[in-house]
DNA sequence: CCACTTATTGCAACTTGGTTGCAAATATAA
DNA sequence: TTATATTTGCAACCAAGTTGCAATAAGTGG
């Protein structure tokens, strides 16, 4: 493993998440470069970023992943908890730059936690 | 719809859940009814349980459907948040009874919220 | 207790998200 | 420019979940 070449696909991918502060599913991204790259490189390289610390993952109402920016968060605070909201309706995904406190349970070590909140985006609400 | 009939399948699955305070993913409830029904008859009588509000579900870390008995919550409760907790090693899964606050963000209009906290549990913590 | 209606089930085929192994392509260092 | 190790494409695969339809079986009513 370790180095990192630079490539045409990567630089692609990355791209994205350069322009935007949204979070993307995996299923959009693998979509957007279906003529310019294979799935699984799609899946490759996100991988990649979340393990470089680029993005962190997360998973939206079906239980599908989603990546974003780590802008707020150093690779040591991905284990910490800002909460996601996706849209009921249109089905966007943000990362909302608020703190949960993580709740204390006895006899439970928690390591993570995962938030998501469900409802209404401003653009959907009429 | 409407009516329901009470066949044995729809018991079994049942007694599953009366026997034990536990959640038990999908997965787990095709399998151990494998022998005894369809895959297909486990989701839909699933769920059915869910509609009539006796079952919740929600979804583990690896995005697998979880279900539990609706203990502490009405029907109306669903949409409130009482967070669950999944063990990274052994992945079994509770229902925590406590309550969790849900963030009001701008701009947002939040229906729901889902929280997952993952640790180790009491019994994989030597 | 039988016949009938309709809910429920089984089955097989399908869909979708995600993964794997390996050969071919290509970025980089020398 | 070449050598080599990383990336990529591809095709096949896996698992979770869904669908359509024919077969089965609950719960009537007689």
């Amino acid at each position: 493993m370790v180095s990192s070449r630079q490539t045409q696909s990567i630089r692609l991918v990355w791209e994205v998440f350069d322009r935007s502060d949204n979070a993307f599913s995996v299923v959009e991204l693998v979509q957007m470069h279906k003529d310019l790259m294979n799935k699984t490189t799609v899946y490759r390289i996100l991988d990649r970023f979340e393990k470089e610390g680029k993005l962190h993952t997360f998973l939206g109402k079906n239980g599908l992943k989603w990546y974003a920016k780590c802008n707020n968060c150093s690779s040591k605070q991905h284990i910490d908890i800002h909460p996601h909201f996706q849209c009921n309706e249109c089905g966007k995904v943000e990362c909302l730059s608020i703190d949960v406190k993580i709740p204390k349970v006895a006899k439970h070590h928690i390591e993570q936690a995962n938030m998501l909140l469900l409802g209404q985006c401003d653009e959907c609400a009429v």
